[in-house]
DNA sequence: TGTTAGCACTTGGGCATGTTGAGTGCTAAG
DNA sequence: CTTAGCACTCAACATGCCCAAGTGCTAACA
């Protein structure tokens, strides 16, 4: 028995069953594709397909339908990136086209995406750890209240509202701004909380108050620039599909509004960084997406942040792959001007 | 046949059909509630009701459930709104007390109010559409970026970077700034689009350009601080009450990611300035949640500000009713401190 | 050794049929 | 106006039956 076959045969189950979500026989396979051989070649294949645990069949007198395993094999060796359609490029380039607030492209790219997909999109906010400080502002709002401004050079901006504790003067707060500046200007984020204590003990004694609380703002603000973002799309389209997940699709909703669970999911599939990654069924960290695959990649510089959509292991993983590669890659262009 | 008693029958038969999802008979109903007759009187008491199109019957022989019209009346008329439980008020003042950051506040409110609920919890954020300016901050970034900040007295930071065309010094920027302040400090958001063409005509002549593309900028800031924005919490409940559905949990799942949807539908809900309003199933201007109801109150000055529940018609009004307006009261405390 | 035809066997799904029980509407009496 | 009684309806459930699809196995074949 031909190992290419066999391959054909599990390529043959995968598409079918994709395509019916019914479970696929011997018989209604020779017919829909002209494996050049009989059905009982068929079943023996499958027989040993079912053996490697790559296929299983729900009841005895049923057809086979693939495994988490199967439809992984499927994934890395046999299918090929369908391209897109020409309707589905002119799609992306006119409705990413023309737009420039970062917010907004990201928007419309993950409704485009979970419409050129049919399935639920994420897209993380492009990531900003590795940023650096590169202005920072105090701004007297009330005799007591200041609003603490960081700007990245990510391009991000966070702001907050912090009680001084006493009083302050413009003057106070133009000294103190002068001194963070000189003494974070420049420096990774993530340095911040070691960076700000040796800052605040040079600054007058009469400010080392508000000097401690503007630190701890800025300290907040760069928490909250480092704990990242994301946007989703197409839920709906998950209640579509309600046949596809046996148990229910609560799970999976919960799962996407932890944001916490899908950014770690998202960055634990970094691993293949010039490629579309798979997370499919059991291989899934998270239990609530048990039933569900992941499709994701890296988009924007050092394709650092994710989009991807997610959907039920049974998804037809080429078009999938395609439609998030080719979305990425525009994302990337746009974001990159 | 007496009107009290009549009411009391809809009562009933709302609350054990929200109680048990299934259609209630007059035996049945007679054995829960002690009402004083007989299951005969019932029924003809029912008759009346299904003739007036607050009850109906799913099929001759069952039992009958209410209809919208009938959960009408049950909330206008019938059901006192239920106090919470001791715990149900410790759980808001733990999860509320002691969080600074409004998107902070909002969040861990709309969980709070979703897991009180069992239902899919929704908010605005905070209004500001009549929202005053009150301060405007122009950073440079680098030679020809600039960073506008537009703050309004209601807290709500916006920023934006812009090009500005040509180099601008820190100084150049310090005089604008000056111009515009002047300009249009204290004056609503919604002005700003008349008010700033003057001030740019004020500007001296080599700092137009610069003027120009810093007055768009906060234009659009006011605007996009105008649009306003929701939050939503809870979703996973749907599919809890997938039953509750009978077609599909798809198109609530479509009217929730349309924002603008949904947050017309609250500010139409604004009618009742005093207590909650709720809308039920057909009665919603959408389509999509023709089997859904919606409970809402606004909180926050002048309530202007909308928080609300999503469920299936057939929901326990009195409970939801109690909670969306406690939670409401919490957070307008909170926010107005 | 791999392929094929044939065959006995399994089993879920569809269908017709029967039964049950909750529920109704109506009537006539209290 | 209320109630008891009764005939009637109908969804839900159960039962039995058959059928088609599909399998595994064996024996023959290239």
């Amino acid at each position: 028995m031909s190992e290419p076959r066999k391959l054909e045969v599990l390529r043959a189950i995968v598409e079918d069953y994709v395509h019916s979500r019914e479970p696929v026989g011997s018989k209604a396979l020779v017919e829909r594709h002209h494996l050049g051989v009989s059905s009982a070649t068929i079943r023996n294949d499958m027989a040993l397909l079912e053996e490697e645990g790559l296929i299983a069949a729900p009841h005895t007198s049923a057809g086979r339908i693939p495994t988490d395993k199967g439809y992984r094999l499927f994934v890395d060796r046999i299918s090929a990136v369908k391209p897109l359609s020409a309707a589905e490029r002119r799609a992306i380039h006119s409705l990413l086209e023309g737009s420039d607030d970062v917010e907004d492209v990201l928007e419309r790219t993950v409704r485009l995406l979970s419409q050129l997909t049919n399935q639920v999109a994420v897209v993380q906010y492009p990531h900003s750890s590795r940023a650096k400080v590169r202005h920072i502002e105090f701004v007297l709002l009330a005799p007591r209240q200041v609003l603490v401004v960081l700007i990245a050079d990510s391009g991000k901006v966070e702001q907050r509202v912090v009680d001084a504790g006493a009083d302050v003067s413009d003057e106070d707060l133009t000294v103190l701004r002068g001194r963070f500046l000189t003494g974070i200007s420049g420096a990774p984020l993530e340095n911040l909380p070691q960076l700000l204590a040796p800052v605040v003990a040079l600054c007058p004694p009469a400010l080392q108050g508000a000097a401690a609380v503007l630190a701890r703002g800025l300290d907040k603000l760069a928490e909250s620039s480092r704990d990242e973002r994301m946007m989703l799309a197409g839920t709906a389209n998950l209640a579509r599909s309600n046949v596809d997940f046996p148990l229910s699709i609560g799970p999976v909703l919960e799962a996407l509004e932890e944001q916490v669970v899908m950014l770690r999911l998202l960055s634990e599939m970094a691993e293949d960084p010039r490629g579309v990654t798979v997370s499919i069924g059991r291989e899934n960290p998270y239990d609530g997406l048990s039933e569900a695959s992941v499709v994701a990649t890296g988009y924007g510089p050092g394709a650092a942040a994710k989009i991807g959509i997610i959907g039920p292991t049974r998804m037809d993983y080429p078009s999938s792959m395609a439609a998030v590669r080719a979305v990425a890659r525009y994302l990337s262009r746009i974001l990159g001007s």
